[in-house]
DNA sequence: ATTTTTGGAAACATTTTTTGTTTTTTTTGT
DNA sequence: ACAAAAAAAACAAAAAATGTTTCCAAAAAT
């Protein structure tokens, strides 16, 4: 892919998140790049293109992420843990508005990010929960798909849950007791021994 | 005031903090609240009138608990520490697009968070820096006008900071990091063991 | 040095969305 | 049963943004 079109998509994608998606006109996104209406045409069809395009490097670049750190994890407790945070923190600074504006206004892109959800996200849980099962640290009578199901769950209703308007807490925090609650559900014994040594 | 009235200004001004400003419709906002538009433009005259009406609530109930937080410190490192504690934790919770969207489109009620910041909050610390200067707990060389200037000046830098988006840091850590900076640089070595025991 | 091309800024016509108002229907209170 | 109030739906107008075109300046090519 052309540089300048990536370099736009990576450097809008942090205008419309910083200031949302509705609100952030092609004017201000033209202003913001220091660069002419015109020329950002030249890229994209038009704000929903763009929009799209962010989107799926977002979601691409999360599976990269994901996909590494699978391959990097020496045991399932450890995979789980560290995509589960880098998960966390990644949804942890997305404000809800950034939700509610592609949902109202970008179907289509909104569409790739569940679609991300339940297909990449839901499988890579599953998978997980099989490692751990045939690695032995898991609790073998668990029923993945409902677990999976959770935990996909689970991050939605944390990123735009009311909870956190009412209370003192953070999403970070949160996002990290869920973490918690949710491996402690998994692991038999002998996982929890090789979790407190990963803590 | 109506209470009705109130509870209006209290659920809408939830709904705009959590979804954004010019997101949200006045449809959204009756939805959200469950009454009509009908209804609720029989307590105000349109958008930017709800929106001023929610600002001025914001900035009265800020202005109150800073009041309580100034007369109940024991002295001027306790009221500064308490008082900006709350001011941190309040500005972590209101995303960058809030702004946003108030400058853009609603200048009257950003104008009301203006001078609150910089008559009362910057009048705060003014009469913070004399009470601990009168109490010889603060260095009494002190540029108090400066100081104040600055202070206020940094939590908006903070706020609409790039850096939080380009590192892990939350805005919470960042605000508490200032907290600390702003009060060693103000302090005399009395005040610093009078700090060590507040810690 | 001149000409051509490209990109920026501004202006513009059109589209979309929202606003605020009015009408119709339903619900509530007596 | 009737009147009043509120909700839901429809509506006209306004506002804002979109995407396109024009004009101009700067950069690139000759």
């Amino acid at each position: 892919m052309d540089s300048k079109k990536n370099e736009i998509i990576e450097k809008a994608g942090s205008v419309f998140m910083k200031y949302g998606i509705k609100s952030v006109t092609m004017d201000d996104i033209a202003r913001e790049l220091i660069i002419s209406k015109k020329t950002l045409y030249q890229y994209f069809e038009d704000k929903n293109d763009l929009v799209i395009e962010i989107i799926k490097n977002k979601t691409l670049s999360d599976k990269c992420i994901c996909d590494d750190t699978s391959k990097n994890a020496k045991n399932a407790i450890e995979e789980l843990f560290e995509v589960s945070k880098y998960v966390s923190q990644m949804m942890s600074g997305i404000h809800p508005s950034i939700f509610f504006d592609l949902k109202k206004f970008h179907p289509e892109a909104w569409k790739i990010i569940y679609n991300h959800k339940w297909d990449f996200v839901y499988q890579l849980i599953l998978q997980n929960i099989e490692r751990g099962i045939s690695e032995g640290l898991y609790r073998n009578d668990v029923h993945k798909e409902i677990v999976a199901f959770f935990y996909v769950s689970t991050t939605d209703l944390i990123a735009d849950s009311d909870f956190l308007y009412k209370n003192k807490f953070t999403s970070d925090e949160i996002f990290k007791e869920n973490i918690l609650f949710h491996l402690h559900g998994l692991m038999n014994e002998k996982g929890k021994e090789i979790f407190n040594q990963i803590i």
